[in-house]
DNA sequence: TCACGTAGGAGTATCGCGTACGCCAACGAA
DNA sequence: TTCGTTGGCGTACGCGATACTCCTACGTGA
C-alpha cells in the first residue's frame, strides 16, 4: 500500500468551482484547476481521466449539495417546489457553471438522486407510472429551462433594460413587457413558473382521481 | 464598386448547419465551414468576424425559418402551441445546434421576433403587460427546458433503458417511470408539457377576467 | 478595350488548450 | 534499508482560432 492518494474528487471538484467563480465559464481550464489545486498541470490527470469527467465532478458536486429531504412539508407541490429551488439556490452560487449543469445534468448520480426524490413525491401524491413520467419531464423541463432563462436569457436583469430599449416599432410588445418586468426577481419569477405549474398538476391529478369519469380522453396520463 | 461579395451571411450559415448536421456540435469549426463553402479557412474571416459570430449566425437563421403567423387558429393556447412547436420541428432538423440554440437565442433578431409573436398572442388573449411577463417567461423557460431534456435528457429515447436498467433497489421510481416512458414520443411530450402549461396560464387569466375580486392575492400578474 | 483601384482569397505564423509519454521522487512494506 | 508501486511533473505534440500580409480577380471609367 505505498502512498496515499493526495486529492479527493470532491477536493478536485471544489477546486473547479472556485476556478469557475473566478475565471467564468470559459475560465475553466485544466491548468488551472491543477493550479488551484497547488499542482503541475498533468498531476491532476492522476485523479481525473480528462476535462470532460472534470466537468462531471462539478455537476455532480453542486447536485449532491442539494438536500432531497422534504418531510417537513405537507402539500406535495410544496416539496418539489422546495426541491426545484433548491437546485436553483446552489446553481445560483455558482453561475458560470449553468452551462456545464444543463449539458451534464443526465449523467451526475445525485442528478438522480434528486429524480428519484421527485418521483418519489409524485407517487406519494397519487400519480401512476405514466402520468409520473410526463409531470417529471414537465417539472424538470420548466426547472431546467427557467434555469437556463435566467442566466442566458434577457427577461430579467441587464436585459431587461436591452429589451426594454427596443425600437417601440418593430418590437412593441417586448419593449413594452419588458420595461413591465423591470420589478420582478428572478426568484419570484422562478417559484410563480414552476408553481404554476405544480398548481396545473396538482389540478389535474385532482380530476383524475375525484371524478374517473374520462372526461377530456387521452389528455391525461391513462 | 469593385467586386460583389461572394458570400451572404444565410449561405455561411448553410454551410454551417450542414456541417453540424455531418460533424455534430463538435465538428462545427471554422475549418469545416470554409472547407464546405469551397474556401480556405481564412477567407471566411472575410464576412464573419469569428467563431463566436458565426454561432449567432447559425442560430439566427435557424429561428428566422420559424413562421409565426397564427391568424389561421382559434384559440390563443393553440396560437402559442403551434409557435412552440415550430421552433422544435426546426430544432428538430438540427438537433446538434441545440446547444448553440440554447446558449445565443437571446442575442438572435429571429428570436425577438418569436418572443414578439408570442407576446402579441398573449396581449391579444387579455395578459396585461405585467402578467404577460411572468407567462411569457414560462413558456420559454417550459420550451427551453423541453427541448433541452429531449437532447440531453434520458427520459426519451435510448436514455430511458438506461434508466429503466437501474437497479431497482437504489432507484425504484427511477427505474419504474422510466418503464412506463417507455411508449412516450419526444413529440407527444412536448405538446403535454407545453399544453399543460397554457391550459394553466388560460385558466388563471380567466380567472383574472371573470371574478376580478382579488381572491389569492399576489398570486397573479396584477 | 485597357489600366487601375478596391476587395476577395489564401498562406503562414502564433497562441492557447488538452493531453500522451516518460522520468524521478516519495512512501510503505519486508 | 531496500525494493516496488504510485504520485508529481516537465516536455512535447496535435489541433483549433485567428492576426498579418501578399497576391489576384473583378468592375469601372476612360
Amino acid at each position: 500500500m505505498p502512498r496515499p492518494r493526495s486529492l479527493t474528487e470532491d477536493r478536485i471538484a471544489d477546486a473547479a468551482l472556485a476556478v469557475l467563480d473566478r475565471d467564468g465559464t470559459d475560465g475553466l481550464k485544466m491548468r488551472a484547476v491543477a493550479a488551484e489545486l497547488g499542482m503541475g498541470t498533468m498531476s491532476l490527470y492522476r485523479y481525473v481521466s480528462g476535462r470532460e469527467r472534470l466537468e462531471g465532478l462539478v455537476v455532480d458536486r453542486m447536485l449532491a449539495a442539494v438536500d432531497t429531504g422534504t418531510g417537513e412539508l405537507e402539500r406535495w407541490t410544496d416539496r418539489v417546489l422546495a426541491l426545484a429551488e433548491r437546485v436553483r439556490w446552489v446553481v445560483q452560487a455558482h453561475p458560470a457553471a449553468v452551462p456545464l449543469l444543463l449539458g451534464r445534468r443526465h449523467s451526475a448520480p445525485a442528478s438522480l438522486r434528486w429524480g428519484e426524490a421527485v418521483l418519489e413525491v409524485l407517487a406519494e401524491a397519487g400519480f401512476g407510472p405514466r402520468h409520473r413520467a410526463f409531470a417529471f419531464r414537465a417539472i424538470l423541463g420548466q426547472v431546467m429551462g427557467a434555469l437556463q432563462a435566467e442566466h442566458f436569457g434577457p427577461l430579467i436583469g441587464e436585459g431587461t433594460e436591452a429589451l426594454a430599449a427596443l425600437p417601440r416599432e418593430s418590437h412593441p410588445y417586448l419593449a413594452e413587457t419588458a420595461a413591465a418586468a423591470r420589478g420582478l426577481t428572478a426568484e419570484e419569477e422562478f417559484r410563480r413558473c414552476v408553481g404554476l405549474l405544480l398548481e396545473a398538476l396538482d389540478r389535474e391529478a385532482r380530476e383524475d382521481r375525484e371524478g374517473a369519469d374520462g372526461s377530456r380522453p387521452g389528455t391525461r396520463g391513462r
